[in-house]
DNA sequence: GGCTAACCGAGACGGTACGTCGGGTCTTTAC
DNA sequence: GTAAAGACCCGACGTACCGTCTCGGTTAGCC
């Protein structure tokens, strides 16, 4: 049972418009002075057909973010077989890159929008790859023993995002070495492989 | 030789009525919804008096966070001996407060208020305790050897407080249970007391 | 062919309730505590619609001028066939208003508009009926040889509108007598009638 | 019985600082621009120093013009005999700085200045000189019956200047040549000169 | 020589209004 | 029925001045 109506169908281009529109302008101008009439005008629209479809500017953001809008994130973490440096290798470009001028200002952006708009904040850590990827390669440290079996590996993501996050509201610049550092230091001693079942057995 | 100007001082009486109600209102109403208009009607004080003295309406919350008008926070993190307990004893109070929706909504105030003014956000997690009592207590752990030397103890304590504001981004209600056994991972595997000075040397 | 525009159109009931508003509270609080935010309040519109339309309150007062929207004028000068006679009765219930608080503060008003807004000066007299009926009125007489052929009549009748102004604007109050005599003596001596077309040629 | 009391007097420097910046500020911006904290600021001058002598800015503008800050006027009109060329003699001058800017714009500011300061109103045609040296001009005429004896010197003299403000608010330009034929009609048809007693006989 | 008062500069204060921007809704015309 | 254009009411922005009020400092003139 198709569900069909008379009338012109909803504009893809609009769409594909204005979602454009509002990534390029939160990355040029930031969350605040983002404004619904500056994204009508970049994309050549009339604001009820933004509203007509989106309740919010941070609805916009939201989609743009799950189209991965923002960043062409690495698809993958590298495996080599040892977490820490597979870790560090992925993570020194993103501190990098949050430490340009663009970089911290999107990050601001989107965290701004996401206290805001809920589903900014649920879909955050994906777009930086925080969820799937760093959880992905966390699961197959603890696969290999890398990592102590029952590590909360989802969480554990997101504190190290977490961690970034904070650090990029709360100083200047990133200190890329010294946050490597307590990355290194959260994914806990690296010890001798761990018994596949048993708990690590103090001495 | 202090400087010297002629002419009336500043107002303390107004200073107040204004940092009052921006704290007042802030809680209240959300930091969008929180207008320079708005404090100064509520302060009974003109605009220009707050523009006189504050930039932005980012400064005047980081000034309020610098005041502690928003928490009165517990002063110390509990010291039993038992890290592990102490954090949790601290923290379970804190994530309540959170999960409820005066709780939640200062959080996304602060964070949004963070992501325009510097200010607020070099001392966001000194306003939540973070800074001073939690890496306090954790520098203590490592005195009796509860947590292994050369734990970067400050860094921890963001990366706790990191994944604190990443939880009530990114969901709707923080998982307790869940968040302690986080932070219980972080700290590393509960071990017998650390050798004084040699760090664990695995083979 | 006309410019077509699609979109909404300019709203007739905002524009009477722009102009009724600025007409009555010039009335009743002068030039000078004449503002754009009062007349929106008072028209039940918001701010950005007059300036939308008119570019200042100078334009809005000229606008109502244009509408007569200050004075219901008598539409005619007598014409009893005694020009000195016609004008008196004319001027003096003008005159008589120019004297109460209200007629004042009219005029005093408007002069302060019409320095403001060229606009306005150009149409004063017309408001008053200085321009067309009284220079109508002496039209005729020249043609009734009451007055000499080559009277500068609309000049003459601006010249005693213009004594008008001063008197308000430099006494406390219009001395009638005194101005109706003045305007006699601006007519020039009452004489025989004039010649058809030979001027009054002295010896 | 003196009135007298202690402390320093009325600071001449600043009066003077005062009217000059006054002066000044109202050739230069004109009536509105001109603001008693800017008047304050040019004359290096606390607001409350304005305030304690003067009531207003309109007060601060007639004392102005009655020290005849704006003006040097020509003392005199010159008497040569022939009223009707004396006149044109004087009032061309005027005529020709009133179609200037600046003259335009300090009749308007003058004018408008009147409109809300009764002060400013009774001794702007002084200011001119329409009052005296004019009015004098004409005493001097019906003296040497060049005008009819009972002519209402001072009233005609206020017609004159009230018919050039209305002139000046009215247009964009003074038309010199149609406001000295006016004048010239306003005095009445040049005739042999008036009988010393007999009210003009008409033949 | 001190005291007292009024003067002065400076400028903070509670306000009102400015002219602009953007929000979200509604209306009109065109496709 | 969707879309563009944009007018509408509204609320906030940051600024300019208002007129009042403290300040600290500086003169008079009288005890």
């Amino acid at each position: 049972m198709t569900e069909h109506r008379s009338g012109p169908v909803r504009s893809a281009v609009a769409r594909e418009a204005i979602l454009s529109a509002t990534a390029t302008l939160l990355v040029d101008e930031g969350w605040d002075h983002l404004t619904i009439e500056g994204i009508a005008r970049a994309a050549g629209v009339g604001k009820q057909t933004i509203y007509r479809w989106w309740s919010s500017k941070g609805a916009l953001v939201a989609e743009c973010l799950l189209d991965g809008r923002f960043f062409a994130v690495e698809p993958v973490v590298g495996d080599t077989g040892d977490l820490r440096r597979d870790l560090r290798d992925w993570l020194t470009p993103v501190l990098h890159f949050l430490n340009t001028p663009t970089g911290r200002s999107l990050l601001h952006s989107l965290v701004a929008a996401a206290t805001e708009e809920a589903g900014v904040g649920a879909h955050l850590s994906e777009a930086f790859g925080a969820d799937r990827l760093l959880a992905d390669r966390l699961r197959a440290a603890v696969a290999a023993r890398e990592l102590p079996p029952g590590t909360p590996v989802d969480q554990l993501g997101h504190a190290v995002f977490g961690a970034l996050i904070f650090e990029v509201l709360s100083k200047d610049e990133i200190d890329v070495a010294a946050f490597l550092d307590l990355v290194e230091f959260l994914l806990g001693p690296r010890t001798a492989l761990f018994a596949p079942a048993a708990p690590p057995a103090p001495a």
